[in-house]
DNA sequence: CCAGGTTTTCGCCTAACGGTCGAAAACACG
DNA sequence: CGTGTTTTCGACCGTTAGGCGAAAACCTGG
């Protein structure tokens, strides 16, 4: 979710929504404060840091230290936002401020390792999905295709995944109705990463 | 590496080392500067940013936001150390001042499923050691017991050791001579986390 | 109502990986 | 030379993940 700039520097060019540090907060209340203004906060699904951006010439003619932080939103949810602000495709940025586009590549990159060996996926989903729309999810956010059979499996494995017997009617070209499925409550959070180097003998699953 | 405080607030307890951030340096460039007055910093074989404590009441009458790192040093350094300055082994940390402990609880974290899930590793060996010496430092950075066999496959297997063909005297109890390895040049910089959920068909080792 | 097309689901197969164990190798010491 | 110690290596096995194809369940058009 980007920002267009009206005023210099680097007017009408697009930036991440932040803003200043407040007295009386830590770094999450600000940035919860600052997207507040754009978007209801109650809609993020998952927020934590990224980085610290302190290149002493990111801002030009200013001394700017910036924590950056992945804010992730179901993909149900289509908020609506300000008219100077818009969403972009990450593969497909408008010309950014500052030192935007890096910070935009690193949170990319964050949140596909963390799709792969964390339960974070529960933050992209709608409470109720189909495996096909699950797998769009996460093709998108890893950037490849992924096996629909693959993924259910290891989801399942781990636990996260659980049916919920429902299931919704194929479109107009027909197909078989895709079953629906829930992510387990009580896994809504992020979990340790999964270990393969585990300790000797007391099967803890990686959990 | 800790540094016992002369002065108030918590004077006489111990703090990691840090201090301001300079006007023409990013915080790396700071943390290594800082670092440079208590230990060669070319000793120093990883640098990674941890996370930003920025609790309001972190440090008492002052608005402090750390920004706090992950140094690590490979085990065959012993670095001489101010007479203020000492090391501790994670698990039995003296007194800290501020949040310190509660940051050094999240370094070890991080560097346990960095071990895991990627080749740091590298950064806390000797250019050449044994699998026993790898795997005594395996165990006492991720907090229990490893397989000596299963240590070397694994880090066989992703391509990360090497034999160099040497091998060491066994000590004065007897024993076969152990052989020598050192991670493969080339490798010395954290790579990309191990993935599971794989691209299709294009065998990509996770690299 | 049947044939052909489409989408999803599921079981099977296989390769790879990690955990474990025990035998064999290679040394020291008495 | 026998015993004890430490390391190394092969073997076994359960689990995991990737791939494939058949079957299921729906659509549309004739």
């Amino acid at each position: 979710m980007l920002w267009e700039r009206a005023r210099e520097p680097h007017a009408h060019r697009w930036s991440l929504p932040g803003g200043g540090l407040g007295d009386d907060e830590d770094v999450e209340a600000s940035i919860r404060r600052q997207l507040a203004e754009k978007v209801d906060v109650r809609q993020l699904s998952h927020v934590e840091q990224l980085a610290v951006f302190s290149n002493p010439a990111r801002v030009p003619g200013l001394r700017v230290v910036a924590t950056a932080f992945l804010g992730l939103v179901p993909s149900h949810i289509d908020p609506v936002v300000p008219s100077d602000t818009a969403w972009y495709p990450v593969d497909a940025l408008p010309a950014t401020a500052f030192d935007h586009e890096a910070i935009c590549r690193r949170a990319r990159s964050r949140l596909a390792s963390k799709l792969s060996y964390t339960n974070l996926g529960f933050a992209l989903a709608p409470p109720e999905f189909t495996i096909s729309a699950l797998r769009s999810l996460y093709s998108a956010a890893l950037g490849y295709k992924v096996s629909a059979t693959n993924l259910q499996r290891v989801l399942s494995r781990r636990g996260l995944l659980e049916p919920t017997g429902g299931t919704v009617q194929p479109g107009p070209s027909g197909g078989r109705p895709a079953a629906l499925f829930r992510f387990v409550s009580g896994e809504m959070r992020v979990t340790d990463p999964f270990a393969v180097l585990r300790p000797p003998s007391t099967r803890s699953l990686g959990s």
